[in-house]
DNA sequence: CCTACCGATCGGTAGG
DNA sequence: CCTACCGATCGGTAGG
């Protein structure tokens, strides 16, 4: 059920449109890559300011001054660890909807919306979305522009299914602003949810679509 | 309607118990207060980690060694605001709910919550509860543990009128995950509330209604 | 990528 | 509360 058990890989910005050229590059992409993940896993952890980049340069094995071989600037390495998660996020929503049908009934498709972005808050490996809601401020104005285009188109594919529930009299708010509240319940998840409570994300989406539609 | 146009005051806690001594004691609550005030203010903009003491000295318009006479540490300085927030929260809570009286229907109940709980996020001088929804991690264990209680004790009181509405089929999901979703939902316009916006308190907590309830 | 380093800033303190 | 200060840490860089 789960439309994305890890988040699908996707070829390292540093490679795209570049040949092959075998083992250096290769390895290249992977540090780039490790430090991503490791930045991503402290952010999360300890907020961007608290984090040092000495701290993401021992996680990934390096010495002090080498993420700065790999990104301009620590608030650089955070842009990057937003859009790579948005890029993830977007490709993985639009690979589960398309799994689902066009024609499935608007509530089947906001489960499988509500199911992937749980997955996508909460899953394993699931550090860069909540880093990019939670470190927003630490972008500087035009950095912040192009995260919140991502993020806008992510969060647009929900309007159809949320106008389809408001016309057939299940979603009673105004979708604009039920888009926001519901995406404010999915996202705050993130300051409570723990893996040894009790509730699945199945459970944790069939709740949810309880609350904002009445059923499940 | 709202129940707290400037939260109500309270008296500062370093003059808890003690009698007034005139001029020099009443002062010094009031620059506590005042870092208090302007430690909140620059939280919730820059973060914790993201604010230096300087800066709060400045805006309090002391010297940077001068925050330390009043507040042991800066963590310190940081759990004065989040339990003057909280407990703030917790009296105009409870007076909006005393003012309503005890047998209005559990509607009307949720309203006067949900519509207090949007003025304490988004009112003018709310930058206190704020600061504790997003600043939590950066108090130590036993800070949280006693910053933890004032907070269930601020939800607890959502919990009978979430029970009643449940019982009423007019909320699906199950009481106590509906208040972590529901909170998370008021939460979270921290985030995209915007004053110049068109949308109201008011019209917030008619549309939160509709969505969590069906009705207005 | 590492080594070695710099200038700036930070939380906090002693002594008044 | 201010003055004057300290040790630690931080982001970032030059040169290889």
């Amino acid at each position: 059920m789960p439309p994305v058990a890890a988040l699908p890989a996707i070829p390292p910005p540093a490679r795209r449109g570049r040949p092959r050229k075998m083992e250096s590059e290769r390895d290249e992409g992977n540090r780039r890559q490790a430090l991503m993940a490791e930045a991503a896993r402290l952010f999360r952890a300890k907020g961007f300011d608290g984090t040092s980049t000495r701290d993401i340069a021992a996680a990934a094995g390096m010495q002090s001054g080498s993420p700065f071989y790999f990104f301009q600037s620590k608030q650089a390495l955070l842009h990057a660890v937003m859009q790579e998660g948005m890029a993830r996020a977007e490709a993985s929503q639009a690979a589960a909807l398309k799994a689902l049908g066009a024609r499935a009934p608007a509530q089947e498709r906001l489960r499988t919306l509500a199911r992937h972005h749980f997955e996508v808050l909460l899953g394993p490996g699931s550090d860069f979305i909540p880093v990019m809601l939670f470190e927003w401020r630490s972008l500087d104005a035009a950095q912040q522009q192009e995260v919140r285009a991502l993020k806008d188109a992510y969060e647009a594919a929900w309007m159809p299914v949320l106008r389809a529930l408001h016309r057939a009299g299940r979603l009673k708010a105004r979708p604009e602003v039920a888009r926001l509240f519901i995406f404010g319940a999915l996202n705050w998840s993130v300051q409570w949810f723990s893996d040894r409570g009790q509730l699945s994300l199945d459970e944790l989406t069939a709740q949810a679509l309880l609350l904002f539609t009445g059923q499940a």
